[in-house]
This record gives structure tokens, sequence and C-alpha cells, in this order.
DNA sequence: TGTACATCAGTGAACGCGCGTTCACTGATGTAC
DNA sequence: TGTACATCAGTGAACGCGCGTTCACTGATGTAC
């Protein structure tokens, strides 16, 4: 089960002759092509037989590059998670070089960028938040993009708080001491030294931010938020400001 | 493709003889166990084979029912709005009958409600609210019971404001002019002559409520937040108390 | 109340489909000496 | 540089599978007179 994957990551990371070099791009154009077919049919509609027969390969040909329909799919879920993480952090790096832009507008960066990369590839954020394809759950291995996502997500926080630029809450108090137990994971791996209260919203602020996306992307703010763009902005300058970033 | 619907609806809203009455039931039973293989296996894998298999029936009996697989899952979806309306519903009428509760405890309800819903039936909830199942988008029926539960949750706000006890918020000004028009129907519909603010605090109380429960439920809350029940409810709490309403 | 006909639930066989996966193979590319 | 062998990408045929859907049918239930 693991060898493929085993000597696939290993050709992936150094390629010495003209067969591995070939083999990369091979894997390349597999996992470029099913994920047009992803994007246009969805996970379900996902068949071995018609990736071949789009490159002009036998099906059984596949099984050098993946161990099966499988290892493709968990594939694509890894590349889309590392797609967005890629998108996240990019938006970050931006926005942390502008100089002039406030807490309020780094803090933006991140969640358009999201939203926008989601809008590109709905179904792609439905691998990543959508319901869970049966049989293919997350692997391990996604729990580091994830977290990259996260980090970039909260970095303009953690920025603000070291730098003593963050407007301290009006309720410090209103966290529950055991909350800090059950959120230590985040106040650890992302905003160290924070008030719970940061913490806790920003982890709300999450919530928020994919439930927006989600509910844009599925199709739920028909009959309801008419200009799904302009609340989107208006709901993340406000998570900011709940967050206590200076606009 | 709409004959059999028909016969179905009106069979169902008015069994006058032992044959429509039988028919009701079988409807109700193909239905029961559909719903049962889609919590188990999702959506992908109901097949109409399975299901006859399961009622000992032979699977070209199941079309004298429905037309095929996919009037059937429209049917499954339909069931999944219509029981989650209910128990929405249900708590908002339970919640405004206990005369002490504070209108930040009868906010509490219907959201609770809601993801105990959600976690005995998860593909259900992907039904409603994870990627849509290609080819079966949302029928124009989901757009009542969809309804229903914006009006159970929107409920105790609507109510706190009609009887002056809604806080006032600090920053009424802070919403553009333009989002009173994307916000419309939201406040026409659930919360007639509200600030706008209050609409926009709603409506985005709508998303962290769906991104909480479907970030959770979809298994991305490992390594992050360690007592998901708990964050709700002080999620849940928080969201009341920047909508203004009494704790 | 009894008969003649219409309606309709369910049967059983059959259709064609696309699928994932296996296997023995061919021929090209790489490696060791 | 040249030969002998190992490695490996891709072929082509075949497997068995479960699926949705159709169709002509049987027999029971309901309806009209």
């Amino acid at each position: 089960v693991f060898s493929k994957e085993n000597s696939q990551t290993k050709a992936m990371s150094a390629p010495r002759n003209a067969r591995d070099r070939v083999r990369d791009e091979v894997t390349r154009e597999i996992l470029e092509v099913a994920a047009a077919h992803l994007a246009e049919e969805g996970a379900a509609a996902l068949s071995l037989r018609s990736i071949a027969r789009d490159l002009g390969m036998v099906p059984s040909a596949l099984y050098r590059y993946f161990n099966g329909r499988d290892a493709l799919l968990s594939a694509l879920i890894l590349r889309a998670y590392a797609s967005l993480a890629d998108e996240a952090e990019k938006a970050a790096d931006l926005a942390a070089g502008v100089p002039e832009a406030s807490d309020g507008d780094r803090w933006t960066a991140v969640p358009s960028a999201m939203r926008e990369w989601a809008q590109a590839r709905p179904h792609e954020w439905g691998l990543i938040f959508g319901s869970p394809v049966p049989g293919y759950q997350a692997p391990e291995d996604t729990v580091v993009p994830y977290g990259r996502i996260a980090t970039a997500l909260a970095r303009p926080v953690a920025d603000a708080l070291g730098e003593g630029r963050l407007r301290p809450s009006a309720d410090e108090a209103a966290s529950p001491e055991f909350l800090a137990v059950a959120l230590a994971p985040v106040r650890e791996g992302l905003l160290p030294n924070a008030p719970l209260t940061t913490v806790e919203r920003v982890v709300q602020a999450w919530c928020t931010l994919i439930g927006c996306i989600s509910l844009e992307l599925f199709g739920h703010w028909r009959n309801t938020v008419l200009d799904p763009g302009l609340f989107f902005g208006q709901t993340v300058a406000r998570l900011g400001d709940e967050i206590g970033l200076h606009r």
C-alpha cells in the first residue's frame, strides 16, 4: 500500500535521471487532469478510466503512479490543502510587506485570498471543508497545511499583539477558566501569550469565515444575502474589530 | 418526470382508501430505509437496488413511488430540511415558553438544537450544508424549510427587539448604507424594523453557527479545539451578547 | 349486492453501462562490470 | 566504450461487480353501473 507512495515522494523530491524526471512529469499530469475532472464533476464522479482516457493511457498504467483510486483522491486532497495554504501564506506575506497598511488591513488579506481561492475551485474547497467523502477521511498529512492556513490567518493578530498594538478587549474575564484548556493548542501554536479572549475570538472568526465562504459557495445566500462579496468584506472587517485590531 | 411526484404528494396529503393508505406507508418505509442507508454510507453510496433489497422488494418496484434515484435523493434532502426545521421550531417554542428565561437563554436554544440534530445525523447535515451532491442541487422547495430554520433562530432577537429589550449597539453607523440593500431580504423577512447592525450581526451569527457545527462535524477540531461542546456554548453565548441580548 | 372493467402495486428478466483492479507481456531506459 | 542484466513504464485483454432503468406480465384492489 505504501511502497508506491514512498517511491513517489522520493522521486518527487530528487529527480536524478531522465526516467525519474519523466515520472515526476507524468505524475503531475495525472494530478492535473484529475483536478480538472474534479473541478467539473466533483469527487464522486472521479474515475481512473476517464482520467486515463484523457491522458491517452490505458487505465492500468495509472497503477504505476497511484495505488488505485483511493490513493489518487488522497493525493488530490493533499494538493488542495497545499494550494490553499500556499495562497494564504502568500497573501499574509504580501500584506505584511506593506508598511502603510493597518493591522485591520493586514487581517483582511488572508480571508479574501481564501474566498477567492474557494470561488475558483469550489469542489476543492468542498474536499477540505465540505462533507467528508466516505472512506477518504483526511490523511494525517493534512495537519501541516491546515496549520499553515491557520498560522497565516492569525499572523496579523500575533504581530499586533507582539508589538503591543492590540486593543485590549473589554471583557477579559468573559471566558471561563476551563476554556483555556480547550483552546490550549491554538494559543500555544498560533498566539503565544495572548489573552484568552483573543484566542477565543480568533477561533470564532475562523468559524465565521469558513461558514461564510461555504454558505456562499454552496448556494445558501439565495434570497438571503444579495451581495455576498460586500457582506463578506463587512463581516471580515467586523471580525478584525472584535479581535481588537486597529483599522 | 413530475407525474409521480404529483400523485405522491396528493396521496400524502389526503389518503382516502386502503390502497392510498398503504401507498403512504410504503413511501414512508422507503424513505426511512433510504435515510438509514444515507446515515451509514453517505449520499454517494445510496442505491435503489440496496434499498429495494432491504425492503424485500424488487428494484423496479421503487419506480411506483419515485421516478428513479434522483427523485429519491431529492425527497431525502427535503426530508432533512423539514426535520431540521421542525427541530429548530420546537426548540424556539420551548424556549419561548419559559417565562424566567432571559433573552440570552432563549437565543441559545435553537443553535443547541441544531448542533444536536447535526450530531445525530451528520450525513443529513452534509446534505444541507455540505458540498452539494453534483446534479442534485437544492430544489426550490427548500426555500420554505430553510426560512423556518432562520425564523426560529431569529425569533428571540425579534421578540427582544419588539419588546424593547434589545441592548442598542455602540456602532449604529458602522454598517455602510449599501449593506442595507444587500441584507434587505433578511431584515424584511426576519427582523422588521431592526437596526441594520442587528440584522448584520444575526446573519454573521448564522455564518458562525454553521461554520462551527460543520467544522466540528467534519473533523476539523482535531488538535485545535479540545472540547467542542464547551467552545460551541461559549461561542453561542458571545454571539447573543454581541447581538445585544441580555444574559 | 353483484358483475365488468379500470387502476395500480409488485414481479422477474433483461439491457447496457462504466467501473476498479489483476495479470502476463513488451520494449525502452538505466546500471554494473 | 561495449556488453549483459535489471528496472520499470505502459499495453491489452480479461475478471467480476453493482448499478439504474425498461418492459411485459400477473394478480389484487377499487370503482361504476
